[in-house]
DNA sequence: GTGGTCTAGACCACT
DNA sequence: GTGGTCTAGACCACT
């Protein structure tokens, strides 16, 4: 009796093979941020690949923010690293590719969130906190102006999130305010009882920041978040507006 | 005195418009997944461009897991749509590329799964609950096998999190809990103190969630992750295995 | 069955998004004739292009008329209108470039004029009819000299033209009867016979100017030009000079 | 005394004069429609320019529709000739860049059309008939649907054009049609009334050019256009859209 | 002058 | 018949 057992075989395409083994030096560190990857005619002499496998390979490379390339002179190909704008499109290709709702992302945001004000208060640096202290006045001053309102606001809660000293946590909520701004932002839910409400609680929050207490800044941010959900529930069907 | 002011210009590339268009179908539902993508001489009749451009435009969408590719004679090309994997494979390249620490990875860990416990808790079905009573007794019979008693640990994380019907959360979580157990199966630190305290941490949360009262759900996994926390930090190096 | 339709895709060059962006601005008002226009190193700054693909931005719009170039150290580009001379360019490349016929041009002279005789029997001032009065002695006390009251006899019809207020087909019919006098200046087909009849229809076109009598302007205008082209169609070879 | 008069001298540019020299090459007919330039590189060597000047030249050509630039394996530059579309793009940018109303642009066509109507009678071949009793026919067939019909309506003028045999009136009248088709086209103007009289003036014209009676065809088409810019004329402030 | 972008048209492997 | 691969030679952009 033969006991051999294969796995599924599909051989890798040439793009994909060229695409893995850059990649893997880009993760290794062997290609820092900014170091230029071989020309394309140079990486066609290397590995033998037509033209064509090696630019499909850099456009893999590209579409996961792990090169940049620049036509011209001093052009080319350098290797780069993912950042907030390359978690945004990953994170909305999810969203927009399987339907997720409003509801979930409010849910998610209230999730992630607060763990962010606890880690804000934990690890904030003076400079932060006085960005903080900063962006919070900002947000006041641009109250009779909704629109302004709302950008502010959302810098507001980016300083939060730049307080929390982690890098994952904060790409994603951010991401995810993004999308739930853009589609709060067509309505019009921020009434001024909103933007008091708002007010309030971010100074709230700010005071728990300063005196380094996590909890209560978590705490504190559950809430705000709840009452922001509530506003913007009463727009269920708001569309979500993905760009990519 | 002059007014004039430009925003930077940079000319899109073909295989960009063919592969925003395409996209654009996509997340619209024009092109719902499954659905064929026309051939890519097809493709290259009605848009008048060049093989190269399109299969461009096609590797870039495929990145994106908006499309799937086999070649041959019944193969070509049909939408997709984000899932797990995909989400697990941006969430890597952002951790890999940047460097995110395991202390990051569990700090977010622990931001993310109390809240998805609590939605379980909301949110399950009575089939979900009998999932992770199954569940929750396979990781107890894999007590002395280590291996299979993490990887069945993994499931169980993977079950509360179905149960919370947020996809969103969902996928994120298990791309970071999956990172984790990589991180943390090549060490030992599962020793049976650690296992004996999981399984009674599983049990609590497991009644919490059959009686859906989502604020314990919430409270208990946290101090559960908390403990595994503190578990994973004894091996505050343990290298962030990346595979994409 | 498979409904995506794409459209044709081509991207555009960095040089045509610059004119279109400037373009749109001279067309809104943004960019008064006159106004200056950022310096070139100022462009190049602002939109992060190179030097050439600037320059081949103005240098489309100089060729649309839109802006105007000049060297040196007051100089530099100014946004500026089109104008008849830039009419006339668009319309002598059309016709040369199609190898319109010198019929052709003829018979959208006896079109258009006859239209532009009445506008001005409508609209006319009392200067334009004076400056009208005006160039209807010239062209009597030329007689003699052929060339000069060929000359003479395109100011008539320009007079003509002022009076009709309507700009757009002033600089149509005075585009194409610039390219019929080039081409009938060469032949000596203003026989002395050919003077007086123009002259005696010049003067009737004038007299029911002055009177606002629209229908008569435009009706003997049109056996005017009816009689002018009979006297052209002598020299059906006449080479159509194109200066551009 | 000196008699010395000079005029203003400004010298060419580089690139004007190699356009300049290609222009003449093209218009004269040495290089027709289709037939390729030397390579930017070979005109580089042929001339002694800069890239940058044979590109400008290049550019500056292609903005008046005399040639046509493709990049690729069998791409290049190819000579090319003014068509409706690069007439439209000059007469687009005159109406835009001097404000021309719509006013004006209506007097234009009426100045116009009667006459293209007239020629058409005179020249029609069976062929061109045939094609605008369809078209005619196709405009009553939408009358239910009012952007359909209008897009038909123009058709339908576009039809009487090609049967004049007179390329640069048809032209002409072809970008004034769409200027003021692009601003009707905003407003609500076609009313079922206006509908059924358009219907009826088009099967009157249609029987003038299917006797070949230009007269009635002229008088006909007059009368049509006159209630067209009535019923314009209501719509005063309709923006002009430029779109080039 | 250098490198990126694009095109046309070919062959191959697989089904 | 479809995707995968390859080549030669042009334009495009930046310096």
């Amino acid at each position: 009796m033969n006991d051999v057992k294969l796995s599924p075989i599909r051989a890798p395409k040439n793009s994909d093979l060229l695409a893995r083994e850059l990649r893997r030096r880009i993760l290794d560190g062997a290609l820092e941020p900014g170091m230029p990857l071989p020309a394309e005619r140079e990486l066609m002499a290397q590995t033998g690949l037509s033209r064509g496998s090696v630019r499909e390979a850099l456009r893999i490379l590209e579409t996961e923010s792990l090169v940049r390339t620049r036509p011209g002179r001093l052009g080319g190909t350098v290797a780069s690293r993912p950042d907030d704008q390359s978690m945004h499109r990953s994170v909305s290709l999810f969203v927009g590719g399987r339907g997720i709702s409003l509801l979930s992302l409010l849910q998610t945001r209230e999730a992630v969130e607060p763990s962010l004000a606890a880690l804000a208060a934990q690890n904030r640096t003076a400079a932060e906190l006085q960005n903080l202290i900063d962006v919070t006045r900002r947000v006041e001053e641009a109250f009779a102006d909704v629109p302004h309102f709302l950008r502010e606001n959302v810098n507001w809660h980016c300083a939060i999130a730049d307080a929390s000293h982690n890098e994952l946590l904060r790409a994603f909520m951010l991401s995810i305010a993004n999308l739930v701004y853009k589609a709060s932002a067509i309505e019009n839910f921020a009434t001024e009882d909103v933007r008091h409400t708002v007010i309030r609680a971010h100074r709230r929050i700010l005071a728990a920041i300063t005196e380094k207490d996590a909890e209560a800044a978590n705490r504190r941010m559950a809430r705000h978040l709840a009452a922001l959900s509530a506003a913007c529930k009463k727009f269920p069907n708001a569309p979500l507006v993905i760009e990519v």
